[in-house]
DNA sequence: TCATCATATTGTCATTCAACAAAACAACGA
DNA sequence: TCGTTGTTTTGTTGAATGACAATATGATGA
């Protein structure tokens, strides 16, 4: 049977009762190697300016903002301005929240 | 140009072993809104042919073939073939073992 | 105000990825 | 053996992504 055009265009939006919204945006940030680059230069708590960010990875000015942006999104860091410029460090809040929803889901699969 | 290059990783060589590769995997099979989807599923413990996945997920055959793979390379599912169905379920070695890479990780800059 | 520095945004292009259909592969039963 | 069933692999295509240069925005100091 050829019926199977119907196709439900709105997924039955799913409850979601594993991860929530916040922790799947932050996979998604950490699942770039690039982002996880950038994301290593900020152990020990470091802080640092998008141009030095930008140097120690060897990317474009631009592309290291576009990137610390989708980190920030994900709850992965989080920024501050001084003056002109912009620094950048880990978001401890966010990523033990993210690490805790993950802990929880897997709790109910292992 | 045989010098090692213009690209100085910086006076201190960082002590930090950094995420895992089997850990950045994980963390890539995860970044996939589908992949997401379909880890759920295995939620409780539930083992999933190909086909059921497929079919609960809403995406062919194949796709499920291709994004199980994936999940599996990143040690978030393992897979069982019993005649010619094979089945997958959660992978809680494989999980735990990521997991507490990055929290490991994130003890270093949290 | 203007000039300058640091960052953010825009536009574009090359690469990667997710998805499918079709074909190949594997395991069982008749 | 052959045929059937379930899975994997192989192209192929449209969409998303990553990267850059160029430009715009914001902040400070002369």
């Amino acid at each position: 049977m050829s019926h199977t055009a119907d196709r439900p265009p709105g997924p039955q939006s799913a409850p979601t009762p594993g991860l929530a919204p916040q922790t799947q945006e932050f996979l998604k940030a950490l699942g770039s190697p690039t982002r996880q680059r950038i994301m290593m230069l900020f152990a020990h708590g470091a802080e640092m300016s998008v141009g030095e960010v930008a140097e120690r990875v060897g990317i474009s000015q631009a592309t290291a903002s576009q990137q610390l942006t989708l980190l920030r999104r994900g709850g992965v860091v989080t920024s501050r301005r001084d003056g002109k410029t912009v620094f950048y460090r880990a978001d401890r809040d966010g990523t033990l929240a993210a690490l805790s929803d993950l802990q929880s889901y897997l709790a109910t699969c292992c």
